[in-house]
DNA sequence: CAGTGAGCGAGCTTCCGCTTGACTT
C-alpha cells in the first residue's frame, strides 16, 4: 500500500517525478482540470451571488475515480498541481472533490522537475491559497458570463453558431484593424542611391565597395540631376570610423516565442507547433511545452555549460538567468528546453527532429558567449554635391560566440543592408566610381499579421495564455471571422536609372510587390462581427480590457478584494448592455444599400445570410419576393458595387443551347458553374462567368466527360445506375448518390452484376469492422 | 460538391484555461 498520493497535472511529469521520489509515494495525474461549469448551461446563480455550479467533467469520471480510490489508500495527499491562478484551482477542486480533508493533506508547488526542488516542495508543504483560487473563479466566471452572454446576441443579430468572447473577439479585431490600416495606407515612393567604387590598397590589391547614398530623392528628376553631379565628379574617402559592439543571445524558448520562431524558421504553423512539441515532450526530450518563463533550473544551466564547453571550449560559455518580462506570465514551469543537452539528434520524424534541434541550440545559445563584432562605417564624398554623401557599413565577426549555434529570425522581412568586410581604406583615398544605380522603391505598407505573429502580439496584450494560443487560432478561422492564406503581390512598374562610364540609362523594370505567404485575413463575417461588437461592447473589444481585469484579479489573489464584488460591478454594466443589443430593431448586422436598379428602380442590398454575403434585389415585405446572388470569391462587402451586384444577378445566365437543352452558367458555393443537362461542370479559374460563351461551355462539358469516363472501371447493361468508378481514394460502387465499399478480396474489374447487387444490399460505406 | 438567404419557429449553437486520448471516414 502507497503511503503517500502525489497529485499532479500532466501524466508525462507522474512519470518523472515518481522516478524522483521514490518507494512509499504513488504519483497520479489529473489530466488537467477536472471540474468546471455545466458545458450547457451558464452555470452561474447570478441572483445568488454568483454561485457556481460546478460538474465533474463526464470525460474525467473515470480519471476521477482512480483518484478516489488511490486517495482512499492512501496515508498523505500531496495536491502538487501547478503553481500558478489555474494550477492551485486545480487544487482546490480536487481537495474538493476527492474529499481530502479526511486524510492528511498538502499542498505542494515546483516550477522545475528537478530532484532537489521536488524534496524542497515536500519539505516545505503549505495550505491551499484560497485568494488565489478565488481569482480563478473570477477569471472563470467573468469569461462564462462573457462568452454566454454575448454569443446569443450573435446567433439573434448575424447568425447561429457564431461566438464571442474576452480573448477570441479582441484577436479578430487586431485583423480587422490591420486590414484597414493596410486599405488606408497610402505608398510613397522614392528613388533610392547606390553606388560601386573600385581602387588598389596599399599593396597594389584591387578592391571593390558597395556604398549607399545616405539621402533618398523624392522625384526622378532630382535623381536624374543628382546622377548628372556624379558624371564628373571625383570621390573621396572622408571618413573610416570603427566601432565595436556586442551581440547578446535571446533568452530560450516560451510557448510563444517557439511558436514564432518555428513559424520563421520551419514554415511550421502554431498547432502543428504544438503538435510536435507535446510529442518531443511525451517521449522524454524536452520538457513542457506550454510555459511563459523564460527561467532554466540550476541544472539545466549546469548541463548546458558542460556541453557547451565540450562542443566548443570554454570561451563560448557564459552562463546567464534570464527574467520573464511578458504581461501576466505566471511562471509555473521552466522556459523549453531539451532535457539532456548531450542528445544532438533524437529518434523520431523529421520535424520532430528539426523542432528539437531548434529548442536545443536555442537554448545552447542562451548560455553561450556574446558576440564581438567591429562595426565600419565609410563615408565618401562627391565633389560636385558636397551636401551628400555615400555610406558603406560592414560588419566583421570578430568572436562568434552564440552565432556559431543559433541566430533568431525577424518577422519584417525587410532585406537587410549587405553586411560584409569592407577594405582596409583610409581618410583621403580617391575611389573609381564604377557604377552608379537609382532604384525606384516603395514605403513598406504594414505586414498582416501570420498565426505566430498574432500569438506574439497576444502576448504583449497580455491576452490569452501559452495553452489557449494554438485553440484561439483555430476558434476564430473556425468561426468564419479569419482566413489564413496567401496573399497575391501586385505587378509594379519600377524605374531604374544606372550611370555607367558616362552614360545615364533608364528603364523600367516589373516587380511584384506586396506578396505574402499563410497570412490572416478578415472576412466579411470577421469585420461585420467586429464592427457590432465595438459599437455596442466597447470595454470587452478594448485591448486593454484583459489587462484591466487582471489587475482586479490579482487584487482578489491578495486578497484585498472578494470575487463577487469585483464579478457584481462587471456585470452590473455588462448585463444591461447586452439587453439593449438583442432588443435592437434595426438592421442586421453588415447590412448596406447598395442603391436602386437603374432599369426597375428596385432597391439592392448587400447582406449577411447564413451561408455569408449576398445580394439581394428588392424589400423581403415586398408583393414580388427579391432575388439573391451570393457575394463571388474575391469581392468584399464595403467594397462592392451597385454594378457588380447587378452583374451577380444576371445569373444564371443561358449561354446558348446544345440541341434543344439549354447551357446556363451560376455561381455556386464552389464557383462558378456550368448547368447542362441537370450536370454541373465547374469553370476554371482563368474562365470569367459574366463573359464565358458557348463554345467554351461545350469545351467544359466534354472534358469533363472525358474525366469521367476515364474513371469508369465497370457499368452494366442490367442496370445503368450501377457504376463501379476509381475515385480519389480507390476504386467504389456508385449507385443512386450512395457509394459502396468493395471488399478487399474482390478486384474490381472482375466483379459480377450479381457481386455488385450484393454488395449494395449490404448496405452504403459504413463499415462496421469488429475489433 | 452545386441553385440556399424572408417567413412558421422546435431545439441547437457559445466562453477561457488546464490536460491528453480516440468509438471512425
Amino acid at each position: 500500500m502507497a503511503e503517500n498520493l502525489v497529485i499532479v497535472e500532466s501524466p508525462a511529469k507522474a512519470k518523472t517525478i515518481e522516478k524522483f521520489l521514490g518507494k512509499g509515494f504513488h504519483v497520479l495525474s489529473s489530466f488537467g482540470h477536472i471540474r468546471d461549469l455545466s458545458k450547457k448551461k451558464l452555470g452561474i446563480d447570478v441572483d445568488k451571488n454568483y454561485l457556481p455550479n460546478y460538474e465533474v467533467d463526464p470525460a474525467k469520471k473515470k480519471q476521477v475515480a482512480a483518484l478516489q480510490k488511490m486517495v482512499n489508500e492512501s496515508d498523505v495527499v500531496w495536491l502538487a498541481t501547478d503553481e500558478d491562478r489555474e494550477g492551485e484551482a486545480i487544487a482546490w477542486h480536487l481537495a474538493e472533490v476527492l474529499n481530502v480533508k479526511k486524510k492528511k493533506s498538502y499542498r505542494i508547488t515546483f516550477n522545475e522537475i528537478t530532484k532537489d526542488a521536488i524534496q524542497n516542495a515536500i519539505k516545505n508543504p503549505r495550505e491551499i491559497n484560497i485568494a488565489l483560487v478565488d481569482a480563478q473563479q473570477a477569471r472563470r466566471i467573468l469569461d462564462r458570463l462573457v462568452g454566454f452572454e454575448l454569443s446569443p446576441v450573435l446567433w439573434k443579430k448575424v447568425k447561429p453558431k457564431l461566438s464571442a468572447g474576452r480573448v477570441q473577439s479582441v484577436a479578430v479585431r487586431l485583423i480587422v484593424e490591420k486590414e484597414k490600416e493596410i486599405k488606408e495606407f497610402q505608398s510613397s515612393s522614392y528613388f533610392r542611391v547606390t553606388a560601386v567604387f573600385s581602387g588598389k590598397d596599399k599593396n597594389g590589391k584591387p578592391f571593390e565597395l558597395k556604398a549607399e547614398l545616405q539621402k533618398n530623392f523624392q522625384d526622378i528628376e532630382k535623381t536624374r540631376k543628382f546622377l548628372e553631379l556624379c558624371k564628373d565628379s571625383s570621390f573621396t574617402v572622408t571618413d573610416v570610423i570603427t566601432k565595436p559592439s556586442v551581440k547578446s543571445p535571446a533568452p530560450p524558448f516560451t510557448t510563444s516565442t517557439l511558436q514564432q520562431e518555428a513559424s520563421r524558421k520551419l514554415g511550421f504553423s502554431v498547432s502543428q507547433t504544438m503538435l510536435l512539441a507535446q510529442k518531443l515532450y511525451e517521449s522524454g526530450h524536452i520538457t513542457y511545452m506550454r510555459t511563459d518563463s523564460v527561467h532554466l533550473s540550476n541544472m539545466a544551466i549546469a548541463a548546458a555549460k558542460n556541453e557547451i564547453i565540450s562542443e566548443f571550449g570554454e570561451e563560448y560559455c557564459k552562463t546567464r538567468q534570464f527574467q520573464t518580462k511578458s504581461k501576466g506570465a505566471q511562471e509555473a514551469h521552466e522556459a523549453i528546453r531539451p532535457t539532456y543537452f548531450d542528445r544532438k539528434t533524437i529518434t523520431g520524424t523529421s520535424n520532430e527532429k528539426r523542432l528539437y534541434d531548434l529548442i536545443r541550440k536555442r537554448t545552447m545559445a542562451s548560455q553561450m558567449a556574446d558576440a564581438q563584432i567591429l562595426k565600419t562605417v565609410i563615408s565618401v564624398s562627391i565633389s560636385k554635391s558636397p551636401d551628400q554623401m555615400f555610406q558603406a557599413h560592414g560588419e566583421t565577426i570578430q568572436f562568434e560566440g552564440f552565432l556559431k549555434v543559433y541566430r533568431e529570425s525577424s518577422d519584417d522581412e525587410q532585406e537587410s543592408p549587405e553586411n560584409m568586410m569592407l577594405p582596409p581604406l583610409k581618410p583621403g583615398q580617391e575611389l573609381n566610381r564604377e557604377t552608379i544605380n537609382a532604384l525606384k522603391k516603395f514605403s513598406q505598407q504594414p505586414f498582416r499579421f501570420t498565426e505566430a505573429s498574432l500569438v506574439k502580439k497576444l502576448e504583449e496584450l497580455g491576452i490569452g495564455r501559452p495553452s489557449t494560443y494554438a485553440p484561439i487560432i483555430s476558434t476564430i478561422q473556425d468561426r468564419g471571422y479569419v482566413e489564413k492564406g496567401d496573399i497575391q503581390g501586385v505587378e509594379r512598374l519600377v524605374e531604374t536609372l544606372v550611370l555607367k562610364g558616362s552614360q545615364i540609362k533608364e528603364d523600367k523594370k516589373k516587380e511584384t510587390i506586396g506578396f505574402e505567404k499563410a497570412k490572416l485575413k478578415p472576412t466579411d463575417m470577421g469585420k461585420a462581427v467586429t464592427e457590432f461588437l465595438l459599437a455596442h461592447f466597447p470595454e470587452i473589444m478594448n485591448y486593454q480590457f484583459t489587462a484591466s481585469v487582471e489587475k482586479e484579479f490579482d487584487r482578489i489573489a491578495e486578497g484585498k478584494l472578494m470575487w463577487q464584488k469585483m464579478i457584481d460591478s462587471f456585470y452590473k454594466k455588462f448585463h444591461p448592455q447586452v439587453s439593449v443589443a438583442m432588443e435592437l430593431k434595426e438592421k442586421r448586422v453588415g447590412e448596406r444599400l447598395l442603391g436602386n436598379d437603374p432599369q426597375s428602380g428596385l432597391p439592392v442590398y448587400v447582406k449577411i445570410g447564413r451561408y455569408g454575403p449576398f445580394v439581394q434585389i428588392g424589400e423581403s415585405q415586398a408583393d414580388e419576393k427579391p432575388r439573391f446572388a451570393s457575394l463571388p470569391k474575391g469581392f468584399d462587402m464595403d467594397s462592392v458595387t451597385l454594378e457588380q451586384a447587378m452583374s451577380f444577378l444576371a445569373f444564371p445566365r443561358e449561354v446558348g443551347k446544345i440541341g434543344n437543352e439549354p447551357v446556363t452558367v451560376n455561381i455556386g458555393r464552389f464557383g462558378p458553374y456550368i448547368y447542362f443537362e441537370k450536370k454541373y461542370f465547374s469553370l476554371a479559374k482563368t474562365d470569367n462567368p459574366l463573359t464565358i460563351g458557348l463554345p467554351r461551355a461545350k469545351e467544359l462539358i466534354s472534358e469533363k466527360r472525358v474525366r469521367d469516363e476515364q474513371n469508369i472501371i465497370l457499368t452494366f447493361t442490367e442496370d445503368p445506375e450501377i457504376k463501379v468508378l476509381n475515385g480519389k481514394y480507390g476504386p467504389y460502387i456508385s449507385y443512386l448518390k450512395g457509394n459502396y465499399k468493395i471488399p478487399r478480396d474482390k478486384k474490381p474489374e472482375n466483379l459480377t452484376y450479381a457481386d455488385v447487387k450484393e454488395i449494395i444490399e449490404k448496405g452504403p460505406v459504413k463499415s462496421k469492422r469488429k475489433k
